[in-house]
DNA sequence: CGGTTCTTTGACGTGCATCAAATCCTGTGG
DNA sequence: CCACAGGATTTGATGCACGTCAAAGAACCG
């Protein structure tokens, strides 16, 4: 059995997921099959098109996923964040790159003992269905609103997802925030600098550290999700 | 037990997905949960927001996913073809509405029976990784892809999701098109003449079928998926 | 038929991309 | 400690792809 040596830094927001160190009920039967590593900032967990051996958890760090296409243009597919629960692939091929951010480490189990338990199946199952949803919400960032409304939604969204904290840690770089919503650096610039002009937040400190100023802006933001919208048939 | 009175038509495409009718190993045992229904063209199966109680397969017809915003704007997030299994929804609740295209049979199950089945959890797993998957290439075409790019991409996917038949039925109108593409109407309809004069598609007739005449078009605008792309870790 | 809805095509406007240059930050070596 | 190089960010000026507006067909249906 491999010893997991660091502390899990899972948020509470990400309670309910797989990843070994959060489940105590499961953490037994996971940690005989779990095994853990390491990433340095850049370094490539895997690239698109290999084979999908494992289900992975991460413990600490940032990680995105990644996408190419033809002609060097990048689809960053989700920011992920410790709690985090990633790898799934269809016909054994991995369809993005994982790639850290800063430091990271991560648990992993094999795709076959994610395939033969049940348990974990279901577990899996609910993890991967909040996946969808989530996708779900970029489809509607990228497809019908606007560069302003993008970026504040997308800060909305990783400051719920992060607990709503007073401070976030930004690991990733603009281009790559760019990249995840189908901008370009520079209107990704321009937008933070509107967002800091109209005090939603602080200026980007030194070591990447965000301070939210106006969270009811962020949380206004947010607001028309869940809201019962009309909707007609075909129209 | 419900009769299942209508032939499922799911093309062999389709094949490996929930459907009742589809599987016939599991066929009994699904038979005694699952119950059918109809729905009349742009009539609402469930709608955002809405308790979700069933996971749905889809027998007959088409369905298209559709979520909108304030401002009237609208994402439809996917097409449903026979033989494709929907209705996922995290925290009880429909993130999106389904909204029928066209005449169309479903069968369902509920979500309960689905959460408690282990061998079903295992197959609604891959079911919702495929979407996951789908939902992915989805995202590029919404973040990376010019108009043309974006409608000859989803018409390839179309065409190889129903088995690159030689004519398509396409049972959504051009705004539907556009609501999935992140585009107008006006723009679908210029880059559907588009492939027209190109002789990659011939005019649509009354009933809405439209005939592929260069295949090999469609198959090489897919082509750079699959394709192993050079990945490095931050660019 | 005449009304309704959808599609097609043209002319024009605009939001974001592109190009370019200045500034800031960080690490490195003298 | 400072000088310097390389990369990231910021900001401005300009261009273009696609949105918007408008109007003319085309299909449908009572």
């Amino acid at each position: 059995m491999l010893a997991l040596v660091d502390a899990c830094q899972a948020t509470a927001a990400a309670k309910g997921r797989l990843c070994a160190c959060l489940e105590p009920t499961a953490l037994g039967r996971l940690r005989a099959i779990a095994a853990d590593g390491r990433l340095a900032a850049g370094e490539i967990l895997f690239t698109q098109d290999s084979a999908a051996e494992h289900v992975f958890g991460l413990r600490q760090g940032a990680v995105m996923l990644c996408s190419r296409l033809p002609g060097g243009r990048r689809q960053v597919l989700s920011f992920l964040f410790p709690g985090d629960t990633f790898g799934f692939a269809v016909g054994g091929r991995h369809a993005c790159s994982a790639v850290a951010l800063t430091r990271a480490s991560v648990c992993r189990i094999s795709a076959d003992a994610a395939d033969a338990d049940p348990q974990l199946a279901g577990r899996l199952l609910r993890i991967s269905q909040s996946w969808l949803c989530e996708s779900h919400a970029q489809a509607l960032r990228l497809g019908r609103m606007t560069a302003a409304e993008r970026v504040l939604d997308f800060l909305a969204a990783l400051w719920t997802r992060l607990d709503r904290p007073e401070e976030i840690h930004m690991p990733m770089r603009w281009v790559d925030i760019a990249d995840h919503l189908g901008l370009r650096m520079e209107t990704v610039s321009r937008e933070f600098s509107a967002l800091r002009r109209n005090g939603v937040i602080g200026p980007l400190s030194a070591d990447n550290v965000l301070t939210i100023t106006d969270g009811a802006a962020l949380e206004a933001a947010q607001a028309c999700r869940g809201k019962p919208l009309p909707c007609s048939g075909r129209d």
